[in-house]
DNA sequence: ATTATATAAAACCTTTTGGTTTCATGTCAA
DNA sequence: TTGACATGAAACCAAAAGGTTTTATATAAT
């Protein structure tokens, strides 16, 4: 399926089905066969994508007997949700400014509390 | 450049070259002849990457003149968003509740205020 | 040992992508 | 009105994406 580069997260989640997959390995490890069994399409076809999640490091496959069981492995999104971040200005100004906050909160968290009435309005 | 359906977010996404088209527009509005210069591929490869990214609703273009100026249009990015916050329970538990109670606060908004100490570690 | 299961790997095919070049059109400036 | 500029549109192209089928190999179960 190609002799490029290996394939970075943004390409992994473009397609639909990757996504799917993705899904359905959030409840759980699945083998081949079975993520296959969610799918109109062949089982190779399946294995094709697996394959490209792999490379992305969105999944990792290991060997369990006769059968190769994949997992999920998120960390990389975090790179997609960086991007996102910068965007935020752009867009969402008012929660942008405190989602930021939370996100370089570190491991010490945060205390929330819903708001009477708003204050703090021209950012 | 195809007969297919329009392309979404996560496809428009998905190509570094477009990736880097949105983050010049988000410094400013821009001339298509304006943006090619910021790469080494023709006019015309740039017009499709924006013709994309036009049917993902990332950008809009206006005539202004004989010149058609893009504008970043960030909102789709939301999509992309919501469906990354659904992976945030598989990876990085503590904030992802804070996150989930921001992200559904609506108009009003929130206060944050820092923590002194931690009553609320065990969820 | 035999057979069924689970996957791997290769060859092949069609459509989409991401680019090019060439030609046509609309607009601004002199 | 004559260029120069800015874009649009079409035809073409190579490579990658997303599938398929076929063949081979390892493991489990009988």
């Amino acid at each position: 399926m190609s002799a490029s580069e290996k394939h970075d997260v943004f390409q992994a989640i473009a397609d639909p089905t990757r996504r799917k997959v993705l899904q359905l390995l959030a409840e759980g490890d699945l083998p081949i066969s079975e993520i296959t069994s969610h799918f109109s399409m062949s089982r190779t076809a399946i294995a094709k994508h697996l394959h490209i999640l792999s490379e992305a490091e969105l999944v990792s496959g290991r060997k369990v007997g006769r059968e190769k069981r994949f997992r999920l492995q998120p960390e990389p999104l975090a790179e997609l949700k960086q991007w996102l971040s910068f965007y935020d200005q752009f867009w969402d100004n008012k929660l942008s400014i405190l989602k930021h906050v939370i996100e370089n909160s570190g491991e010490n968290g945060l205390k929330v509390i819903e708001k009477e009435k708003d204050t703090t309005e021209p950012s």
